[in-house]
DNA sequence: GAATACAATGACCACCCGTTCAGTACACTG
DNA sequence: CAGTGTACTGAACGGGTGGTCATTGTATTC
């Protein structure tokens, strides 16, 4: 027996994030549908029977990839839902960091996305619903719940809060989308007041809205 | 030589729709990239290698199934884009009739769903990128020139048309996708009524957006 | 230096995919 | 009824997949 000590458990936890690293780059260009064992493992220059000695099979690689990866935005969405300040202000930052988070790690944006929309699984082992991922399904009921909140607060207009949290998220993703396929995009700042402007006002010129004044 | 008259084109035809037909109710269940061509076979009652009597191969099948699922969708668009009225009926009505469509045929939301996002694509010949796909391009498109047009108008406030059409877009995506989870969703009617005021007008409570009054 | 332990390998397996094509079955012709 | 054309079939092929395991290389221990 060699040492069962800490430095071992280090350079298994070592090798094992590297491997993540490697296929969070593989999802990147593939989706994670198309994220193979074979490229992952080619990407972290390792043979591929190396990544079944630290991980059951590829389902658990992906699930652990994507908790990781997306753990420090859960971390920053948290608190910016129990920040200070009216509950608009609140909802800007939690745009603000998730739209900033998203469009920094432009990697990560995929997977968001297929977390998010239905996905075509060849292989079924890989599947994942939209809203079984506990990821989306929990910033989803955080965002019903802030919603809702507002709206009894009389900050927001009432309405099926469910719905306006779908809309918003989605609508976020088509933008984020959107700006990968844009050679230089606007500053996020200038792409998050936008979104602020148009989900609190509306797009409709003052006036018409408002109706006749006379 | 036997009859090479109308009624083999008939049969021919129909031989092929029913392909078609088979090949959307399997992409409904299982998505672009996961319908088999040994699943459409089955789905349809007939061998895999007859489907390769009417089309050149998967790719060839998908595109034309697809084309032919939204082709009365892309006429009422188009009419919806040409009608009478403001711009902001107009925007409406298109609104109405899309949305009409894809909640009354839930089978080809996911098409398009899976049209708008990019997918993980197994097999590569299937693939197909957003924004390269005919039909969403042209959709988004002409939505961008109506929006772009109803701003010169002075209907809705001036801002980067693209960038709400796609936030439109994806986020219309995501009510309707909401409402397949739903047991008893609302009216459709009752859908397009909130997604027009949340769109015209925002979410703030009015006196917030003017601010103060006092 | 020899013995040992174990991480890493990559050939291998069974399976599924899209595609092909020799062969079959059948309807029509003469 | 014999002959012919062809719509159709399904076994077979090459390629890629996720997953396994006997073998190998190497670092540590005695």
């Amino acid at each position: 027996m060699v040492k069962t000590s800490a430095k071992e458990k280090i350079v298994e936890e070592f090798r094992s994030e590297s491997i993540q690293d490697a296929a969070i780059r593989v999802i990147a260009r593939k989706g994670i549908a198309g994220a193979s064992m074979s490229e992952i493992a080619e990407e972290a220059g390792i043979s591929k029977g190396t990544i079944y000695l630290y991980f059951d099979n590829q389902r658990d690689l992906i699930e652990k990839t994507v908790d990781r990866a997306f753990a420090s935005l859960h971390v920053s969405l948290g608190e910016a839902f129990e920040s200070e300040g009216t509950f608009l202000e609140r909802l800007r930052t939690v745009l603000r960091v998730k739209f900033g988070f998203l469009a920094a790690h432009a990697d990560l944006l995929r997977i968001y996305a297929e977390m998010q929309f239905p996905e075509g699984p060849s292989t079924a082992s890989v599947r994942c619903d939209r809203g079984n991922r506990p990821h989306f399904k929990e910033h989803q009921e955080r965002l019903v719940a802030f919603l809702t909140a507002a709206m009894e607060a009389g900050e927001i207009r009432p309405m099926n809060s469910r719905r306006l949290a779908v809309f918003l998220q989605d609508g976020l993703m088509g933008v984020l989308l959107a700006r990968l396929g844009e050679s230089d995009p606007p500053s996020i700042d200038d792409d998050v007041t936008w979104l602020d402007g148009v989900i609190l006002n509306g797009i409709a010129t003052r006036g018409v809205a408002g109706k006749k004044r006379s």
